[in-house]
DNA sequence: ATAAAGAGTGCATAAAAATTCAAAATATTC
DNA sequence: GAATATTTTGAATTTTTATGCACTCTTTAT
C-alpha cells in the first residue's frame, strides 16, 4: 500500500501543482488514498520531495535532482529505486520502470539531456526515449544508468 | 539592509546546515542582523530557498538550481542578479560578484562544471575560476555566462 | 502457537513557516 | 520640504508541517 501510494504522489505533483501537503491529501483521495496529514508528511520525507518557491512567489511540491556530478546528474534515490532496466535499441532507449512510475520517471528522463532527446512516450512501465541516432542511443543509455544507478 | 541581510542568508546556509528559519535567525543574529521571523520567511520566499530532506531524512535550506536547459544548469534568479561580470584571462575565468556574494556564488560555480575546474579561489566580490587551459576557461567562460545570465 | 520485533498508521500535539494587518522607514513627486 | 507613494518590517495569528506515543498488523524466532 504504501510503495503505491508513494509512486502515486510522485504522479500527482508531477502532473499538478501542489502546494501543501492537504491539496495532495485531497488529490490522494480522489484516487482512493485516504491517509492523514502524518501519513503524507511522512511519505514526503521519505521520497525526498520539497516545497519550492516559483518564480511567482507561491510553493510547489517537486521531486529535486540528488546532485550532479562531473557534470551528470544523480537522482532522487525514491526514483532510482522505480527504475528496473535501461536498454537501447537502434535509436531507441527502453526504459523499465515499477508499475505505474512511467510517467513519473519520464518527466525526469527528459530534463537529464534535453538537447539529445527527440521524444518520448511513457506508458505504465515503460518509457520509449527516441534519439536522433543509434550512438546517441547508446550515448543515452549510459547516461540514464549512471543517473538512476542501473547497471 | 535588506540586500546585505539576503546575501549573508545565501553565505550561512552554505557554510552551515540550517534546519529551521529559527536556527537561520540566531546566526545572523551573530552576524548583527536582527529580525524576526517574519521577515526570514520572506527573504525565503524572495530567495527561492528550499527546505529539503537530507539522505539522514533531517532538513536543510539549500539553494536549488533552477533548471536545466539543453543539459546546462541555470542558476537561482537570486544569484544571477549577484553577478556582474564574467571573463577569461588565459587559464582563469575571473567572476566579478556583488560585493559579499562571491563566496555564495562560487559554491554554485563549483557545482556546474565540476570536471572542468582545477580549482577556485573566492574573495569578497570576485572569484578566480582556475581551468585546465586557455581554451576550457573560454568555454567556462560561456558556460557560466548562460548560467548566470550575463552578457 | 506464542512471543518478540518491526513496519506502517493515526490521533493529538508541538514545532515550524506563511500571512494578515498595521506601523515604520525609505524613496519619489510636486 | 511637505505630501504621497512604495518598500520593508514586526506582532499576532493562521496555516502548514513534523513528531511523540500508542495501536495494529505483519513477520520472524522460539
Amino acid at each position: 500500500m504504501k510503495n503505491a501510494r508513494q509512486q502515486k504522489i510522485l504522479e500527482i505533483i508531477n502532473k499538478y501543482d501542489i502546494d501543501t501537503q492537504d491539496t495532495l491529501i485531497s488529490k490522494l483521495k480522489e484516487c482512493g488514498y485516504n491517509v492523514t496529514q502524518t501519513t503524507i508528511s511522512r511519505d514526503i520525507n521519505q521520497l525526498k520531495l520539497v516545497k519550492a518557491v516559483t518564480a511567482a512567489g507561491t510553493y510547489k511540491y517537486i521531486i529535486p535532482d540528488v546532485k550532479r556530478e562531473n557534470n551528470k546528474t544523480v537522482m532522487n534515490s525514491a526514483l532510482t529505486e522505480a527504475v528496473i532496466k535501461i536498454q537501447a535499441a537502434k535509436n531507441i532507449v527502453v526504459v523499465k520502470t515499477l508499475s505505474g512510475m512511467a510517467n513519473a520517471i519520464a518527466v525526469c528522463v527528459d530534463s537529464i539531456n534535453h538537447d539529445l532527446i527527440v521524444g518520448s512516450v511513457a506508458g505504465d512501465d515503460t518509457i520509449l526515449v527516441v534519439t536522433f541516432d543509434d550512438e546517441t542511443a547508446l550515448t543515452m543509455e549510459q547516461d540514464l544508468k549512471a543517473a538512476f544507478k542501473v547497471k
